[in-house]
DNA sequence: CGCGCTATTGCAATCGATTGCGCAACCTTG
DNA sequence: CAAGGTTGCGCAATCGATTGCAATAGCGCG
């Protein structure tokens, strides 16, 4: 069905090889320029494909891409796979995408599964702050990590300021009068929660507030359970009349538990979140966040793993933070006296 | 470095031959039993993983399969993707994820490329209702249309009811006490577009309701042109107390509106929506829908697809019809006298 | 005029798995 | 015990592209 090199070599009369010189840019000067151009248009006629598992099988190379993620449907990662959709297919790469919904075994099935694929390298946004399987894989592979990062080993990563991002939220509600802050923060095995934890013990203690054990309550990743770790906050802490969330799923957790407490947002409480995910404008009220750059965020790990696959030897391991930026909307606002 | 099957032949003292069949199940009964178990056991110890590169080079079988849609950062589409990833995946199938923005150049750009990567059948939500791309693609393929059909050929294809669908939305605001209901429709290019269309026209009929045809507007798929149709619709005819919109983003195009005309919704104004994306719970106000399966489409369309795969033959074109329900939230409730 | 060099192309092996064909050994049956 | 059948396995070709090496031709230069 499909033209084949050889096909093209008949029709020419040459021999394959030669067709498969001159249609490969970096062999194309091994071979007579007039050479070149008989077998391009002839290519072009059959409209001819090279076909890649025959290339790959002699290269080893499939020119594909494992990408690991939570969850797809978790809103946070569609418009970072876009991102790298769109610049790994311009390279002539395909992203082969997996979930591992937070499950470390899921997660090694599915790593295993796309080794077994042959992928030449792998973008994964499941990293935990301890994570032997990561280390592992980038010992033997391409890797780039985003939005999360492993501690116990520098890998290439792209990912959101988190320092600045949590000066930005802490600043904009301290700016607006607020003295009694709270930090809802995230599981602390992730390095987005401990590190956005972090972040916001510094500022507080920048600004001269004192930041009390109660006044960061730790819950998982979903509004569930933020909600309840928001009551027993807001219980046990009346006083409160900011909270600083780890991210927007944790924010609107906390709007749900405002919301049983019969507080009223931003009068009573000023709630904040974190990454900006599709949407969040329009929920009620309209959340005041941290926007992270999801595009580029995957745009930028793609371009990061190609330069890699590109150089043969050891890239320096590069790690990319981009900046976030307050969006201020309703959820927040000026504490009542 | 990864063992191949000459090297468990080599190192049981067999030939290749064996050692691929004891290991394909469909050949295994070649074997006798006992080196079968040898062949598991070395392979299983040598940690064998077959290259699908070389068995998809010999058997012209990629294990892929393309999957097209308009854009992954419409929340309609992570929950299919992810129905599809998780049954394709269980019978060692990749999805291969592209985007086409609704543009049919890309389309054709980003088929054409799947067809160069050798995918062994499609799954497709960017049907128009006259679509010549996807006639010529489903006679050379296997292919599944989700969401989204073609009207000039019957092809495989998995969607929800939108019969069913608009009647459950035009009874229950009719059940409300509406009488003055009015469809904002998607474009007519495109089969949920038009079939809801359609099926608002028949509902409202049998109830006995006219349908004038200022009664129903047209927009694009977008909450932008939604929100200044929807203007148009309320301008024209303030009588209006009930809109059912053809999507969720329009819907939230009509709230839009209904804000900027000082319309409270649902005294002044009942919007119901379609599909029941993530966090229409969460809009203010909290958004009554009709709920579509996403994930069970996304799975329906990958095991129809198998199926097609599995067996050899022609399979009988199967248009699968999943029942959406109404979810009943704020943004409906009984005509204001 | 001949040697050596370069430019161009052909040859053939190779990547790893699959599969039609054939052969040998063993079994069944009359 | 011979004829015919079955079972188990090896042989070798094949899928399509890549690439080290060899071969040829053409050229410049002494």
């Amino acid at each position: 069905m499909a033209a084949t090199l050889k096909d093209i070599a008949q029709k020419l009369g040459v021999h394959p090889a030669t067709v498969s010189r001159a249609l490969n840019p970096r062999t194309a000067h091994l071979v007579n320029a007039a050479t070149v151009e008989r077998v391009r248009k002839a290519a072009a006629a059959m409209n001819y494909v090279p076909n890649p598992m025959a290339s790959g099988l002699r290269t080893s190379r499939s020119h594909t891409i494992g990408v690991v993620i939570p969850d797809l449907t978790n809103p946070l990662f569609p418009g970072m796979v876009r991102g790298m959709q769109d610049t790994l297919s311009r390279a002539g790469y395909t992203p082969l995408l997996v979930n591992t919904d937070n499950d470390p075994a899921t997660e090694a099935q599915m790593v295993a599964s796309l080794r077994a694929r042959r992928v030449d390298g792998f973008i994964l946004a499941t990293a935990r702050r301890d994570h032997p399987l990561l280390v592992e894989l980038a010992s033997r592979f391409p890797i780039v990590l985003i939005n999360r990062v492993t501690e116990s080993i520098q890998l290439p990563s792209v990912a959101a300021d988190d320092q600045h991002g949590i000066r930005l939220a802490v600043d904009h509600v301290y700016d607006m009068g607020h003295r009694e802050i709270a930090h809802l923060a995230g599981p602390k095995w992730s390095s987005t929660g401990h590190e956005r934890a972090q972040a916001f013990n510094r500022v507080m203690r920048e600004l001269g507030l004192s930041v009390a054990k109660r006044n960061v309550a730790v819950t998982a990743w979903n509004i569930e359970e933020a909600k309840e770790t928001a009551m027993g906050m807001l219980a046990r802490d009346p006083r409160i009349t900011a909270i600083v969330a780890a991210n927007d799923q944790l924010a609107i957790g906390v709007i749900e538990a405002a919301r049983e407490r019969r507080l009223r947002i931003p009068r009573d409480l000023s709630v904040i979140g974190y990454n900006d995910m599709p949407f969040m404008d329009l929920v009620d009220p309209p959340l005041t966040t941290i926007r992270v750059p999801q595009h580029e965020i995957g745009s930028e790990a793609a371009r990061l793993l190609l330069s890699h696959l590109a150089e043969e030897g050891g890239t320096p391991v590069k790690q990319v933070r981009l900046t976030p930026e307050l969006v201020v909307r309703a959820s927040t606002g000026p504490p009542h006296p």
